[in-house]
DNA sequence: GGACAAACATACCAACTGGTATGTACAGTA
DNA sequence: TACTGTACATACCAGTTGGTATGTTTGTCC
């Protein structure tokens, strides 16, 4: 029962920052084994926190979910997106997007995939709460695009019939579905074909 | 103590029959709670067995998952996508899969997603033997879209320069993406307005 | 009709895992 | 400087879960 007190490391006490921590942590064990696969206990290994700690901050695991996709998920998507929809040429940077994605991302979006559509077949079926706030998330991300596709065309870039709701909502899944083709097969040149198609289905759209 | 004995309600002994039963019970709890989520103590009660038995027949719980990607998912997947392909108008027929998805694989699609798509989010960065398993699957089935359109286009229905290969990636990326909001938004409204996206694509290829 | 293997049943366990009870250090405040 | 609430640490547990050791029944072949 030694003391062994504190080996502070950065500041001895920060609240924020610790919590921070927690939730970066908990967002990279989530985006590799899934909430269900996702221990506790690895939490707190990868933070060099203590338990204790760790449910001080938050209550339950579940509450540490959530907290994932409403303070780190929602965040990054819309630090993309924002950027896409209040740029000069959106529709332009809608396949600049997605031609670079890992530029925008990171490269381990083609292995680890989309960290919002990954939790989001995992736990729609089973958590209501979490289903919420993905489609929280979802609706967020899909305005953003909606926006931005609504300013290319008031440029008069796209085709004035363009149902753009529609246009937005495809482009989300197919989005989502091609990063999940890549993840599978690890393997970015199957993204790159894929997101070829995308790009060819959205140049079809221009005027 | 009291033996009870035999309560076949079918015949008394059926191996094959059993392995069928296990397999078509491993499917269902993990198509509703993923691979990680689904306890062989439920397909135990699923079935009507006993654990013995169901180990009997599968040495573990990962050879019973593997099973269920090979004979099961494999096997519901080519049925419809091999009368796609043998059809006489395979791109109307693959129009109509999307547009009438429900009534081909069953309503269940639009809330709890596509098998295949489901585990291979949740399985593939997890384990390496689902991964080239489902790796398989998808192989197969871009294999026959790619031959479906290739029949189209030899009919004379798609532009003859239409990349076959990237359009089959994408169309099944696009329609595993498609699925997925849905089954997230628990909506089959926001598959039809997904999937009209997808069918537009698809006419834009025509002659 | 008995021997033998396959097909199933029963009872049990060891390890994991989310969670908690309890204790201690620290920082602000009166 | 004593007090008090927050921020953390330590030790532990109860339920769950995949898996197994062992037994019993059934079909089949000679």
């Amino acid at each position: 029962m030694k003391a062994m007190s504190h080996q502070p490391s950065s500041t001895q006490r920060n609240p924020d920052r610790t919590r921070q921590a927690i939730l970066e942590a908990a967002f990279r064990e989530i985006y590799r084994h899934g909430y269900q696969g996702t221990r506790m206990d690895d939490i707190v290994k990868a933070t060099g926190l203590t338990k204790g700690a760790l449910y001080h901050h938050f209550p339950n695991k579940q509450s540490l979910g959530y907290a994932v996709v409403e303070e780190v998920i929602l965040i990054m998507l819309m630090t993309v997106w924002d950027e896409v929809k209040n740029s000069d040429n959106p529709l332009d940077r809608i396949i600049d997007v997605i031609e670079r994605l890992d530029d925008y991302v990171g490269e381990q979006i083609f292995t680890l995939g989309c960290p919002l559509n990954n939790l989001s077949q995992e736990m729609s079926p089973l958590d209501e709460g979490f289903r919420q706030r993905i489609d929280e998330v979802y609706r967020l991300w899909h305005e953003a695009i909606d926006a931005a596709l609504t300013k290319s065309r008031d440029a008069g870039q796209l085709k004035t019939d363009a149902d753009i709701p529609e246009i937005a909502t495809f482009l989300l899944g197919a989005l989502s579905g091609c990063i999940g083709l890549a993840k599978n097969a690890q393997s970015n040149q199957l993204y790159k074909q894929c997101g070829n198609g995308l790009i060819h289905y959205l140049n079809s759209l221009r005027t």
